[in-house]
DNA sequence: CTGAAAGCGCTAACAG
DNA sequence: CTGTTAGCGCTTTCAG
């Protein structure tokens, strides 16, 4: 199905235009001064033979790829397809290509083997998506020589990284369902990358700064339809008056399960998620969450890896602090709910 | 920041092991038979020296790239995350990486200038999302020497492709909707790829076949917070009583207009979407919607593309049928709102 | 400003 | 089975 004509090397064009191989290569990358005319004549020839450079053939040569990576554990969760478009819009701008590199466990030999065809090719750099376990592997399992920057929900790592401080937001959302004269709050995990999570600890000091109990997590998969179980559990313990979610997919999940169960969410429990998703403000009740920019947090990763690729040591972290995004699905406890939950017994509205 | 040392050659790992370039070459693609002593040499000196070929000399010498590229309008959407997902899962599978271009408009000139930076790279063949105007424009500017396929709604272009049957599915739904007594249904396209999408050119027939008013449509942008707009729209509207969306999200926000507005779903109006979102059936109510496997399309597409690669001509098209998926936001048409519509009055219901 | 010459790291023939 | 000899298509010296 291919005809069988070959693709033009440079030569060819050089050839058409009655010039020098290297004359060509100087108008294709303007390393040097050609005179008008024959710069004419080269791009002539150029478009006349539809000429493309070789990209395999430049980097072998001049060692200077242009080509980023960008490793993630997932590209079609929402959060991370956002940043990955926001890297190679960014990418592409700047003249770079850039390849995905899912890596699904963190295992060693696993993570291994899904980066090597990557790192064979030529890379400029790297953007790792770094809050899941296999982001986190991924990253110790690259080699020191290819320019690395991680994208983080906590600053953590030595290598250089653009964070969206989910530690401060989930912080912030705790205090507001305590301001709001909940005795404490309850906690939906999503899968943690690490130990703990840094939307786990921001609840967690948050609780602590008030000396309000801390109750045990619930945990949830990414999956928003996991988390309606989670729900329909809460929905049966009277002391939850309020829950954080992980994310905003799973605090819907959390909802549909408290409302299959006959409560309402926020008059008998309040539910906050994280992320700001877009189907969030349309959510019945619309949620309350903290608002992330992936694709802009994705954006800052790549400028900085750009800065680490030119060898700019200068700035090595871009830390932006998540704003809280208040809707309806966070209320006062019920009074009620309260009360029985302090006596022990179930209360049931439905 | 980069140490000084250089990666490791071929030479440097026969020089190591003490044996010739070629017979490094031979172990590592596996061309030729090496004797079993040299062998191990030359892995114990590729360990020791941390050696990884260059895909850059690799591809200039054999012609064989191992690059598979994804062009796509954008990568954040659920349903192209979702087949990206699928492609890069398979193409991983097969020894290949994936590099994502993403194309914003159809305008030629912008369309030549997102993929050219692709276009040099070595590329084994190009997958590209025709499911909007920029894809199909990638489609035709695509240089008729590189294997490609498209995934697809409709099947109608000449080169390889693999299809979810929209039109059917579409037209099914629709069928649904006027088995459930409803006089007609209305319809919220979403922004078309061609002078009609496959969804919309299913519902206009289950019309016809019906012999049912064909109503003008509604548009809406991808954004679901748009539709929410089109949604109170649609309230006001008594000779509405079933809308067809053309997605999930849409669907979504009509539904949040349309609550808004103080009418209810599906008692007053009945709502379908497209896609089976993953939050599609947390929604209140639960969408009524066909199932799109968007990752099993990106994984046929890619099958497809492989035989290409391989040179095979055998088959050029895989098409699946989306089935329907109900749950309860379509129910029979509420009997005062119809008899109001036919009286040409506004019924509100709030 | 421009051409000739020399490789980048690798694989593809070809002898042995 | 293994080494030698040629390039792949391009950029980079280095003379002119």
């Amino acid at each position: 199905m291919t005809n069988g004509t070959k693709p033009a090397t440079i030569a060819d064009v050089a050839a058409r235009a009655g010039v020098s191989v290297p004359t060509v290569s100087r108008v294709l990358t303007g390393a040097a001064r050609v005179s008008p005319a024959k710069r004419e004549l080269v791009e002539a020839a150029i478009a006349e033979l539809h000429y493309r450079p070789s990209a395999a053939a430049r980097v072998l040569v001049s060692r200077k790829a242009q080509v980023i990576a960008v490793i993630a554990g997932d590209t079609s969760r929402y959060g991370y397809a956002e940043a990955i478009r926001g890297i190679e819009e960014d990418a592409r701008a700047a003249g770079y290509t850039v390849m995905i590199t899912v890596v699904e466990t963190a295992d060693d030999d696993e993570v291994d083997r899904a980066i090597s065809a990557t790192l064979t090719q030529p890379l400029a750099g790297a953007v790792v998506l770094k809050f899941d376990a296999p982001g986190v592997a991924a990253l110790s399992r690259l080699p020191a020589d290819v320019p690395v920057v991680a994208l983080s929900g906590v600053r953590d790592t030595a290598v250089p990284q653009a964070v969206l401080d989910e530690t401060r937001a989930a912080e912030e959302l705790t205090d507001y369902l305590l301001g709001l004269g909940h005795p404490t709050v309850h906690h939906v995990r999503i899968p943690p990358s690490r130990r703990e999570d840094g939307r786990t600890t921001g609840w967690r000091r948050a609780l602590r700064k008030a000396d309000a109990a801390i109750p045990p997590t619930f945990d949830s998969t990414w999956d928003p339809r996991d988390a309606v179980d989670v729900g329909t559990q809460i929905a049966k313990d009277p002391a939850v008056t309020a829950v954080f979610c992980g994310n905003d997919e799973i605090a819907m999940g959390v909802i549909r399960g408290i409302a299959d169960a006959g409560l309402r969410v926020p008059e008998d429990v309040s539910v906050v998620g994280f992320d700001n998703h877009p189907l969030s403000g349309l959510w019945s009740p619309p949620l309350t969450t903290a608002e992330q920019d992936f694709a802009g947090l994705g954006r800052r990763g790549l400028q900085l890896l750009l800065k680490e690729i030119d060898g700019e040591e200068s700035k090595r972290y871009s830390s932006e602090r998540p704003p809280l995004v208040i809707r309806s699905s966070a209320a006062a406890p019920n009074p009620q709910r309260v009360s029985a939950a302090a006596s022990g017994h179930v209360a049931e509205s439905a």
